[in-house]
DNA sequence: ACGCCCACGTA
DNA sequence: CGTACGTGGGCGTC
């Protein structure tokens, strides 16, 4: 499993230096040099190497302070008494920061004691505070708990404030290259602020910090950054009761700074200031200096840490465990694992596998002793490969429950082992764990030795606890989950001296690939058991049982039959496109003098559109302008010219004609294309299809439907069947949303957007004209999609404030769909997920990010999750239903394809009536028993003798 | 050779 | 400033 690029970011490369124990005891405090310097080895490395450094520095207190506040103290406390809501909004602070921000180095500062050098100059300094409320100080030190057992590092400096400290640090990272992030809710660190140092600074709860950047800070204030400590200085600060200059805000202060550059300038020139405020800063001259000296950070402390101490280490689990299992903190710990769990555990060494070699009659024996039938669950890797339609297996490993291994060479086995172990992996009772199973399936299927009894399947495990990851790599997960490599483990006793391994390469010291692929057995039989306690935690264990995992040699089956393609038909059409992009392109390059562009470049077409033609401007993207269908569509409207008009013919024939190549190069010898289902991709729980993508072959317009004719029924088939369900992901909506209206909607069996319309617009459903029909349309999937005005607007050009009413309307008569929604929201941020009618989980910690877009992001998802992902789940149970229903009663008709609402199936002779029933049945009433759905799943079925004639 | 961007096909 | 995918060409980079 790959981690994904966040935690990469978040928690890099551990630092080659010594690690640095309690920071706050260090033996001896490093020279300022030290600070501002990278004199050490260790430093330069740290510094130079990799991405540029981000430092992370805390006011510990401040944050802790402000979380106290933020959140309800009865809401937060442990079955002991202890209040945590500070500790808790802290961690929760933390979490997220670590999560966005990414720091590479991060820190912590707290005040020590109350006596500082400021008040020793200034007694009443932070004076007329309301004292510190008593549940609030013990939570200090629970906070430093969490911290520790993050190996976070704590500073702090006696006499000194945080900020003085962070002060400190932030110049030394800053003489480093390094960008800074400082958090703090005191604003005199507003001072620190430059191009790369950002000061996040909370404005309410625990969730909305403000980033004041230079920008930011002038304009909040009205002055650079440089500058805010001398309008702070003019202007006052009640929270450390320093009093300002009576009958002088922040606009006099940032106009006076400005005019006179500083506060410097601005006392020289005192005398000149006219007015009631002029007088009144000569007669305060003296505390406004006294302020500056008092809100001005300490630069150049002597700390006991140098920047590079502060990098990030892997945390401690263990001590993360205790401590969260002392604070209660049980979904906070989630949240931390869930989204930060890329550090890098203690890893053991390899797996210590037996790797024993039985021939002949052994094979018989060692399965007999090792994973006998009826007993517990064995490990198995396959070597070998499947793709296109054809592939091979050439070696075996098996992990017995008791430890041992196995390795057998299917090029050089004995008829007598080969029996014995084609029995044992056809026996359904042998109970089988596999990585990654539907590629062995096909190639041991392809050996004629079919594997079944597959009990688990450690990629499909990770994927349902984990569906946003991109892979679900054996190693990776070896290491996430069982802190070892995925490799021989040389120290074992032994390992290194097995008898009869065979070194193929030829190299003595290094493993060969059957011991690799015992280890690769042992690790899936390991991880199994772990990932069924994940799996169980997470509610996902009938999920995976029942639906995913019987989904595995269905895939596979619908792999390998394949869907037969008329090879000659995509070949003329192929010829087809050719010519009219041939002749578009022609055409284009006469419309623009006879300049032969790529036409396929939108960089060449840009200097074309914007420079040489002079169109208007289009959309923007990262690198230019869009030269998009809809852009090209507007322009030509806008300012006709005949070079865009076969612009986009030449794009619409290019596609098709590629769409076309894509698929005939993907046509097995026996005439047909066999897609690969992914199964653990879309973290919705859709599957998704590859090498070609079936799921993507054109059908909204004529000439992209003339490819759907080219996938006919098979040579043994009578006929094409299609079935799908229509509006399913509305279905859901009115089934999640317990909406009454749109419950009814399904129920009356009226044209779906047609009933709805009538009730937004207030007419009777005969009276909905189709454009009101297709506004409604575009709405009621719009909003399973989380759609703003704004979108609805641009969707269907029409005014934003059209847009809102029209979505207002539908609210007011559909309220169960905008509670949901909002609900769905909510919900997830609570528990961190979201959930499908099947329990289907997608985890979505960006819910509680302090990013406005990623948070929104998060929402949108939030909102579409459990509407995309219940229909995923409908489908493959309907599926399962089908092949269960074509296996009982004998059919041979075959499931071909699936295409999220859709399936598509080779009939045999004879079962087409059959087969249609069954489609009716398993999709329709079957599933809606199962998912115990509250509205009838309409199912449309159509025959013909290719997918274009059996679609509708 | 690899990765990113753009564009565009489906549900 | 609407979710979920996969593919292929262009183009910059190594």
């Amino acid at each position: 499993m790959s981690v994904p690029a966040v935690d990469r970011t978040a928690l890099p490369v551990r630092c080659s230096g010594t690690p640095v124990g309690e920071v706050g005891l260090s033996v001896t405090p490093p020279r300022l040099a030290d600070v501002t310097t990278t004199s050490s080895a260790t430093s330069v490395d740290a510094v130079l190497e990799g991405p540029r450094p981000r430092l992370l520095l805390v006011d510990g207190h401040s944050l802790a302070y402000r979380a106290f506040f933020a959140l309800p103290a009865e809401n937060f406390s442990t079955s002991t008494g202890q209040v945590t809501n500070a500790v808790y909004g802290f961690t929760s602070m933390l979490i997220n920061l670590l999560r966005d921000e990414a720091p590479t180095h991060v820190g912590v500062a707290f005040d020590v004691s109350k006596r500082t050098f400021r008040t020793e100059e200034y007694p009443e300094y932070k004076a007329g505070r309301s004292a510190t409320p008593t549940e609030f100080t013990g939570q200090v030190d629970l906070v430093k708990e969490v911290l520790a057992a993050l190996r976070i590092a704590v500073v702090t400096k006696e006499g000194y404030e945080a900020d003085d400290v962070i002060a400190t640090l932030t110049g030394a990272a800053r003489a480093q290259g390094a960008e800074v992030l400082v958090v703090t809710g005191d604003r005199d660190a507003f001072q620190l602020v430059d191009e790369a140092t950002t000061v996040l600074y909370p404005r309410k709860g625990v969730s909305d910090l403000a980033r004041m950047t230079p920008e930011a800070v002038e304009e909040k204030y009205g002055v650079r950054p440089e500058r805010y400590g001398d309008l702070a200085a003019l202007v006052g600060e009640t929270s450390d009761n320093l009093p300002g200059v009576p009958g002088v805000g922040p606009k006099t202060a940032a106009k006076w700074l400005t005019a006179h550059g500083d506060l410097q300038g601005l006392v020289a020139g005192v005398g000149s200031l006219t007015g009631k405020a002029g007088q009144s800063l000569r007669d305060h001259l003296d505390q406004v200096l006294r302020n500056k000296r008092l809100n001005a950070p300490v630069r150049d402390l002597e700390l006991p840490v140098v920047v590079d101490d502060l990098a990030v280490r892997p945390w401690d689990r263990e001590e993360v465990h205790r401590v969260f299992d002392g604070l209660e903190f049980r979904v906070l710990r989630d949240r931390l694992f869930a989204t930060l769990s890329a550090d890098e555990p203690e890893v053991d060494g390899g797996f210590a596998v037996s790797a024993e070699r039985p021939a002949g009659s052994d094979a018989a024996a060692w399965i007999a002793a090792h994973a006998a039938p009826g007993g517990p669950a064995s490990g198995v890797a396959v070597l070998g490969r499947w793709s296109g339609g054809s592939g091979d297996a050439w070696g075996l490993a098996l992990a017995g429950a008791d430890g041992a291994t196995a390795w057998f060479d299917l090029r050089e086995l004995s008829p007598d082992a080969e029996a014995a172990l084609a029995a044992w992996l056809a026996d359904a009772d042998a109970p089988k764990v596999l990585h990654d199973a539907k590629p062995a399936l096909h190639a041991l299927a392809e050996r004629g030795t079919p594997l079944a009894g597959l009990v688990a399947d450690t990629a499909l495990a990770a994927y349902l606890c984990q569906p946003d990851q991109r892979s679900y790599d054996l190693a990776d997960l070896a290491v996430r989950f069982l802190q070892r490599e995925l490799k021989v483990d040389e120290d074992a006793a032994g390992a290194g001296e097995q008898q009869g391994v065979l070194d193929l390469d030829g190299d003595a010291a290094g493993p060969d690939e059957g011991q690799l692929a015992c280890v690769r057995a042992a690790a899936a039989l390991e991880l199994s058991a772990v990932l069924a306690e994940q799996v169980e935690q997470r509610g996902g264990t009938q999920l995976l049982g029942e639906l995913e995992l019987p989904l595995v040699p269905l895939l596979a089956q619908m792999e390998a039959d394949g869907i037969a393609v008329d090879t000659a038909a995509l070949e003329r059409l192929e010829g087809e496109f050719a010519e009219v992009v041939a002749d578009a392109a022609e055409e284009a390059y006469a419309a623009i003098g006879g300049q032969k562009i790529n036409l396929g470049s939108p960089k060449q077409l840009q200097v074309v559109l914007f420079e040489q033609l002079g169109m208007p401007k289009t959309k923007r993207t990262k690198t230019g302008w869009t030269t998009d269908a809809e852009a090209l569509a507007d322009l030509n409207v806008r300012q006709p010219h005949p070079f865009l008009d076969h612009l986009l013919r030449h794009r619409d024939a290019s596609r098709l004609r590629q769409t076309v190549e894509g698929l005939l190069k993907a046509v097995a010898d026996d005439g047909r294309i066999h897609t690969t289902f992914q199964q653990t991709i879309a973290a919705t729980g859709r599957l998704s299809s590859t090498d070609p993508n079936l799921q993507n072959i054109p059908i909204r317009t004529a000439e992209g439907r003339r490819i759907r004719e080219a996938f006919v029924v098979g040579r043994d088939a009578e006929v094409l069947l299609t079935a799908d369900y229509s509006q399913i992901e509305m279905r859901i909506m009115a089934h999640l949303s317990g909406d009454e209206g749109l419950i009814e909607a399904f129920r009356s069996g009226e044209d779906l957007h047609r009933f709805v319309g009538a009730r937004v617009f207030g007419v009777e459903p005969a009276d909905v004209t189709g454009e009101m029909r297709a506004k409604i349309k575009a709405m009621s999937y719009g909003l399973a999609y989380g759609l703003s005005a704004f979108g609805l607007s641009r969707q269907l050009t029409i005014p934003v404030d059209e847009a809102r009413g029209l979505m207002d309307d539908y609210f007011a008569r559909f309220g169960g769909v905008r509670d949901y929604l909002r609900g769905v929201v909510e919900e997830a941020r609570a528990t961190g997920f979201t959930e499908t009618v099947l329990g289907r989980r997608r985890y979505l910690p960006d819910l509680t990010s302090d990013n406005r877009q990623r948070r929104e992001i998060a929402e949108r998802m939030a909102l579409n999750a459990p509407i995309q992902g219940s229909a995923a789940d409908v489908i493959k149970l309907a599926m399962l239903g089908v092949e269960r229903a074509l296996r009982e009663q004998d059919l041979r008709s075959r499931l071909l394809l699936q295409v999220h609402d859709e399936l598509v199936v080779d009939v045999a002779p004879g079962e087409r009536e059959a087969v249609e029933a069954l489609l009716r049945e398993q999709m329709g009433a079957r599933v809606q028993e199962r998912t115990q759905l509250s509205v009838p799943l309409d199912v449309s079925v159509g025959a013909g003798a290719s997918w274009h004639e059996a679609g509708h």
